[in-house]
RNA sequence: GGCUUCGUAGCUUAACUGGAUAGAGCAUCUGACUACGGAUCAGAAGGUUGAGGGUUCGAAUCCUUCCGAGGUCACCA
């Protein structure tokens, strides 16, 4: 049994009448049904205007016919009022005292959808195993895993997954540099954190290479490169900067090095490969803690250091089936002109793979493992023509599934002073961040009396849900699309939109709970109050944001949502007395409201990642 | 420059996918129960939705031209 809700029901009947009175096919699901601002009369809205023209009629004879057809149908009307092109509906009481019955029966799962038979795979995170995580990571983090959780509730199996970029030059050169520099540490001599001491190294590298750059740009064989390749009046300090790359591959050293090591990795070179291994290992166990303590996890992780040379096979293939066409040089191209994008390299003249290389191969290899119904890419935007050249790669290449590949598109997060900026030592780290939010929530939580009797532990775990809290609403409250500021300096908020103002509304119900006593039952000579029915139709509605949030991809709506819902249930909480209401069934009444909003609230909150404490 | 995303109160943002008088929070000012838990609530002030034009019963939302900001246009990932 699945819960229904009015406005569905409402929509249906208003189909059917169409359908029945005036033989016209109007979907159920596009009629307007909207909710009523405060200061007008009536409980829901149709919208009669779409009709109007079609049935060359006016809002108010419509109305006049409608309004019978839904009483006779079994939608209790008690009033009805016409404005311009809508509609006014005021239901019945026993209309509320039904919904909130049912909600009541199905706790929890009066919001859950019913199965689609469908598996969706989310991609989400996928780091280079180079550099810790920073605050760019937690926001495609929150938002795949909010994501997942989203789509599972919705009815979906949902498989989390990465694809972890642990092979190329950018691990070459942290290899490189804890050979030389690196006086055998390791995590458990010094103590670091997996991640960031591979970090350290990858850092020492560039700046190592910066020292050799600078010093070559001084030499006679740079002031020729310069001379023969630079443009037209450019600028010594522009060249060189522009040049860096090409240095790297052709003149450096170090780089000579660090590529060094890159084959010598590819040819399977023991001593390379065991290395390798181990700093990767000290990632992935940095990597790991990160995760718990972002209450994040994964189904399967795909390894680029596997799906690259499936990519490969399938470009050779591809080759032969003449999807991609081989230039003189040996490198081998996609022509995506007649989908309005370019020629994009697939593999490069050497025979190695490049980034949508790998992506081909994984997508297939994904495939192959899952079946999924559809793969979903947490990316930062970034990537956008990337993943529209994979996609319509994937087209060329007539997988059948080409189309259920979509790229969720995140924008970046920039800080106050612009965008963060490895270089200039202005990127946020992932776990200080956690960690100061953390401390911030224990900072204001402390003086609470109702923690009081609680053990160490306890109080940890109330201090953790806050901050992480205050964290993830802060950054799963805004469109995903959206590029956003985030300001380090500034503590996360603890009030206002926040996740402790919505815990808070939890909080509140948990203890009128715990002070209520006996069975609780609803009462059905219950007069609602218009406050009381907003968070009916709040709670009614809960169910079609989770799908609308899980349509579109879009954790935000569940953020609004839930905060909406706490704001309502704040305000009648102060208006009205619950535990020493009135009568006797508006207690009844009133703690079972309370309840489902607590219910409804821990559900939204829950998939957005969010814990909720008993106190606070 | 081509393609692309975005532009809403001082700041951060919402708007049920085209619906009614654009709704919140922060910051500012003023108030509220001798607390069913004050991380709360009420009120004031703050808007020509970047600008112009179009589409229609109706536009922040769709189309179009400008203006402004970001991304991308690698044999990097």
């Amino acid at each position: 049994m699945s819960y229904q809700s009015s406005v569905q029901v409402l929509q249906q009947v208003v189909s059917d009448f169409f359908k029945e009175v005036h033989n016209i096919e109007i979907k159920a699901s596009s009629v307007n049904i909207t909710t009523i601002s405060q200061d007008i009369a009536g409980d829901y809205s149709v919208v009669l205007f779409p009709y109007l023209k079609r049935l060359s009629t006016n809002p108010a004879d419509l109305a006049s016919d409608l309004v019978p057809y839904l009483t006779r149908h079994g939608v209790d009307i008690v009033d009805h009022e016409v404005i311009k092109g809508f509609l006014n509906i005021t239901m019945g009481n026993r209309i509320w005292t039904d919904l909130l019955s049912q909600m009541q029966a199905l706790g929890e799962d009066y919001c859950r959808a019913a199965l689609t038979g469908k598996t969706v795979m989310v991609e989400y995170c996928s780091p280079n195993t180079n550099k810790p995580l920073h605050l760019g990571h937690i926001r495609n983090i929150l938002i795949g895993w909010s994501t997942a959780q989203i789509l599972e509730q919705a009815g979906n199996k949902v498989v989390k997954v990465q694809i972890i970029n642990d092979r190329g030059i950018a691990i070459c050169k942290s290899m490189l540099a804890w050979q030389k520099y690196g006086n055998q540490e390791t995590p458990q001599s010094s103590g670091v954190k997996g991640d960031h001491l591979v970090g350290k190294y990858y850092v020492l590298f560039e700046s190592k290479f910066k020292d050799e750059y600078s010093q070559w740009q001084s030499t006679q064989e740079a002031e020729s490169v310069y001379n023969a390749e630079k443009k037209e009046n450019e600028q010594q300090e522009h060249f060189y900067q522009r040049y860096k790359n090409q240095y790297f591959n052709l003149q450096s050293i170090l780089g000579g090095e660090a590529k060094r090591l890159l084959q010598q990795w590819e040819s399977g070179d023991q001593e390379v490969v065991t290395l390798w291994k181990t700093m990767n290992g000290w990632v992935y166990s940095g990597f790991e803690q990160t995760y718990d303590a972002l209450g994040v996890n994964f189904d399967k992780l795909y390894y680029e250091s596997d799906t690259y040379l499936y990519g490969k096979e399938v470009i050779t293939k591809g080759i032969a089936d003449k999807v991609f066409y081989t230039k003189d040089d040996g490198s081998v191209w996609v022509d995506l002109e007649d989908k309005g994008l370019d020629q994009k390299l697939v593999l490069r003249s050497d025979g190695t793979s490049v980034y949508i290389t790998q992506d081909i191969g994984t997508a297939m290899q994904r495939h192959t493992d899952f079946g999924f119904d559809q793969l979903i890419y947490v990316v930062g935007n970034e990537q956008d023509y990337h993943f529209k050249a994979l996609f319509a790669t994937m087209d060329k290449l007539g997988v059948p599934y080409a189309d259920q590949l979509h790229h969720l598109s995140y924008g970046m997060v920039d800080l106050p002073s612009g965008k963060m900026k490895s270089r200039e030592g202005t990127v946020v780290d992932a776990d200080d961040l956690v960690k100061e939010v953390i401390a911030e929530a224990e900072a204001s939580a402390r003086e609470s009396q109702f923690l009081a009797d609680l053990s160490k532990d306890d109080k940890a775990e109330v201090y953790r849900s806050i901050g992480l809290g205050a964290l993830k609403y802060f950054i799963l409250k805004v469109q995903a699309k959206k590029r956003m500021t985030f300001d380090p300096s500034q503590s996360v908020d603890m009030h206002g939109v926040t996740a402790p103002y919505i815990q808070n509304a939890y909080v509140r119900i948990q203890a009128l709970m715990n002070k209520s006593s006996g069975q609780v039952q609803l009462a059905t000579d219950y007069n609602w109050e218009a406050r009381e029915k907003n968070i009916l139709i709040m709670l009614d509605n809960f169910g079609k944001v989770i799908k609308s949030a899980g349509d579109n991809l879009d954790p935000s709506l569940i953020a609004n949502a839930v905060y909406d819902l706490a704001k309502e249930y704040h305000r009648f909480y102060n208006d009205y007395k619950i535990l020493t209401a009135e009568t006797p069934s508006a207690i009844q009444c009133r703690l079972i409201l309370s309840q489902q909003v607590a219910t409804t609230l821990k559900v939204g909150m829950r998939l957005l990642g969010i814990e909720m404490p008993q106190k606070m």
